[in-house]
DNA sequence: GCTAAACCTTACAGTTAGAGGAAGGTCAAT
DNA sequence: ATTGACCTTCCTCTAACTGTAAGGTTTAGC
């Protein structure tokens, strides 16, 4: 299987893919004759590992772990929970950072006309010296 | 007043307040006789509204045009409160990904022993060839 | 006066996770 | 023979800084 096929079955940009491959994150394809790359089925489960992996947030670095706990039979599920667990923290975190933001912001909304005017208590608001 | 005085007292990293100058986002300070930024007022008010602003999440060139509105005495306050509005909506969105992340997460967690075993559903899941 | 610490300066490289583009080889259909 | 769709490598670019190197300046202590 060449790679656009791959790109298409996987749902990674085919530079994505060779982007993988180039820091050593999945194992390279053979190459057929003319120097494509033919990969089967071990590699497109290494690219649907990675393509879950980097949705649920990931990093390339966590993923290596992931990948590597994946191929390890002698993992600890343990590893594996607490590698999640942690990342459902660093969300839980994100999503009340963007909760405040939201909430400073739509306060700010209400209180700036919107219209021809110049008088905006956004702006101002900005503009304070102090946190 | 110095680079490393402004830095403590809006809050932002030199490095930071420098990189600002040098991509033209704010006025450049004179300088002292030994080529020290002597920054003044003017200057503080636009930093202290650049950390503002990035706070809130507007990147860069969105700074770039609160500032500019900031400027205009012309402004109106109706562009101001698209920016903004657009902004909430982003975070809005960003919002709802990240709880999905989370909520998936959260359930492969509870199925995931995290013992001394090596089953682990996570592992598993990760590796599906589908959406 | 000397020295060390704590500033300041510029310039360059590195970070994340790829995307975009150039230049060129290959393959299938017309 | 040519066109278009693939494939290859290599290089540059992105965002928003941060780190590091190499060097100049100022200040405090002895």
């Amino acid at each position: 299987m060449k790679i656009s096929e791959v790109a298409k079955q996987t749902g990674l940009n085919a530079k994505t893919i060779r982007y993988y491959e180039r820091i050593g994150l999945v194992d390279r394809p053979p190459r057929l004759e003319n120097g494509y790359r033919e990969y089967a089925d071990q590699h497109l489960r290494q690219l649907w590992f990675l393509r879950h992996a980097r949705q649920f947030g990931f990093s390339i670095d966590e993923c290596r772990e992931l990948l590597s706990l994946w191929a390890n039979p002698n993992r600890r599920s343990a590893e594996v929970h607490s590698l999640v667990s942690d990342k459902v923290r660093d969300i839980e975190q994100h999503i009340r950072e963007l909760r405040e933001m939201k909430k400073v912001l739509t306060e700010l909304l209400v209180k700036c006309p919107g219209d021809d005017s110049s008088e905006c208590v956004i702006i101002d608001e900005l503009a304070q010296n102090k946190d």
